[in-house]
DNA sequence: TTGTAGGCGTTATCAT
DNA sequence: ATGATAACGCCTACAA
């Protein structure tokens, strides 16, 4: 066989057991910190292995243990603000550990149960976080007979342990922050126009909504509903509909900050006052939301993440200790600039 | 030894040979679209597949082919809208090629000279894109080394390709446009307070900007460069100190659009009115500038990520006409509304 | 404490 | 067109 003259091949742990003088067994217990290791042993690998750059192949680690050390997160939709800051914490925390971690998003081309099934069986992760992704039974079943690990973020089920804030409470403080100011004429810019996976966190949110119309004998009007898909595009367009009945609306509450943030530009396009003319709350507390003065409903985001891949981690590690199940994190209402007193 | 009882057991190769009744070498080749199949002993291994719900180990695989299947993408700080957007389309592209990707970030506590020594020993990577970070002559030896594809991003080398655009004259456009609008006073937000790397971006951005000074007989005022950090916060800290200096600024350019929005808040606390009293100009165009109203530089980031991928792509799939050698992409002025004619 | 050797699931070479 | 079989680089009983 030719021998490729020795050009860029990394070394092996022979080359490490060979340049120390020990077995490569000892070899691979010196280097993963194992027991049973004379010190003065170690110390002589671990210089061999640093004097050859040697690092342990990933792969064929795999293949020997079984254990990946990659982990997988799903997300709906990447470049959503929200999404994409959980997702970017919990990839930090967890490669600070020493997994590699895959992303996922359910925008691509295939259904999310395509999806799902790919990532089932794909071989490749010991751990998933699920952010938002309702589940079903068949889902929880797949991703259990996988044997992977899953913690989910804002969506609860029995088989895994989670993270979320309790949408409908935080709903209702947003919509009684604008009836304490005197608005009667409310509407929402909720989610998605097209929502086939029934997301429930836009449901929660329009629950706490009514609760407090409701408790306040304010009517819902249909027409104050209009989806706005969570983008700045969507709010701008969900804001000029809201305009455009009779009646409008004298305060908004967008379930997300983007959505709010388009919004605020339609009213100012179409030369109204915020909040003099009309009252705009978001919901996210987005990073530059403090920036654009947007009111709205704090939720822990970089939390969800941290915590998430906090707990995935500790079950990854065997610990049965799984105090953290369904860990509700609190949401606040920050008030800024955007909603002030109804208009006369 | 004792056996799992077949719990959880995926499928292996072998038991679609067997299913099948072809060898495993047979398989492998069906599965892989390989030449030197018969078609009906094609059908008759897929279908097997399919029923055992069976999918290649991608870790063994690698082993045995050597190519991994995973790409890196390396940036700065994840957190900031211009890489995350870079980094996040890249890796639908790639991932959508069948590429596995793995981001990585300096924030980081190792530098980056640990990392890229990392990254390159790691044995886990077939490609690398590396975003706006400069490379020395050590770094391109160490990653030729370690045999990873290379493309760079907002960064040009000798020995790899690229993509960027022209910040230089970018920032003229960006500096002209304050200019002509009358203004004299013109200052900069620049790039990090703390900058060991010397990233080339800013630099290049302030050079236009002194270039255009110059050519209008403009002198240039130290205290109007001072560092935001490429962050809201350090946009408007920069503002704030940019305002206490005596004649103080009638127009601010900043490096980049989270800058530039954290100035008009501290603008704005301080009851200034845009573009009355002041200016500014950013440079990106985030997603959330055309709702705010900024002026901006547009830079065409998806592209970047976009464009990187498929570079790195080509050069995986060994096509070796590398018509893509340092690409260069237009940025454009976008005029909304922050910026207007100097206060007379 | 250390070493021997078989196995992890694929791929690729070389026959047939 | 197929099939045996030796790698790939590491881990882990088991033995010493």
């Amino acid at each position: 066989m030719i021998q490729m003259l020795g050009v860029n091949m990394s070394p092996t742990i022979d080359e490490v057991a060979e340049r120390s003088g020990f077995s490569t067994a000892t070899v691979s217990r010196a280097l993963r910190g194992l027991p049973n290791v004379a010190p003065s042993t170690r110390d002589h690998i671990l210089r061999a292995a640093e004097q050859l750059n040697y690092s342990i192949d990933p792969h064929a680690s795999r293949l020997a243990t079984g254990r990946t050390m990659t982990v997988g997160i799903l997300v709906p939709l990447v470049d959503q603000w929200f999404y994409n800051k959980v997702s970017t914490i919990a990839e930090a925390v967890l490669s600070a550990h020493g997994y590699d971690v895959l992303r996922y998003s359910i925008t691509g081309s295939e259904s999310r149960a395509q999806l799902l099934r790919q990532i089932a069986t794909s071989k490749r992760l010991d751990g998933l976080i699920i952010v938002t992704t309702p589940l079903d039974r068949d889902d929880e079943r797949l991703l259990s007979d996988a044997n992977l690990s899953v913690v989910t973020v804002e969506t609860v089920t029995a088989a895994f342990p989670s993270v979320a804030c309790d949408n409908l409470t935080a709903a209702m403080t947003a919509t009684r922050h604008l009836v304490n100011l005197g608005h009667e004429r409310i509407a929402i810019i909720s989610g998605l126009a097209d929502d086939p996976m029934r997301f429930p966190i836009p449901r929660d949110r329009k629950k706490g909504y009514l609760r407090v119309l409701q408790e306040n004998d304010i009517e819902f009007r249909p027409e104050f509903d209009v989806p706005g898909n969570f983008s700045y595009e969507g709010g701008a367009e969900a804001m000029t509909q809201l305009l455009s009945v009779r009646q409008s609306p004298t305060a908004v509450f967008a379930f997300s900050d983007e959505m709010a943030i388009g919004a605020l530009k339609t009213i100012r396009d179409l030369g109204l006052r915020i909040p003099q003319d009309i009252s705009v709350i978001g919901f996210d507390d987005h990073d530059v939301s403090k920036y654009v003065g947007l009111t709205t409903i704090h939720q822990p985001v970089a939390q969800y993440g941290d915590i998430a891949a906090s707990i995935l981690l500790s079950v990854l590690a065997g610990e049965t200790g799984d105090g953290g199940f369904n860990r509700e994190l609190p949401a606040r209402l920050v008030i800024r600039s955007t909603t002030g007193a109804a208009p006369a």
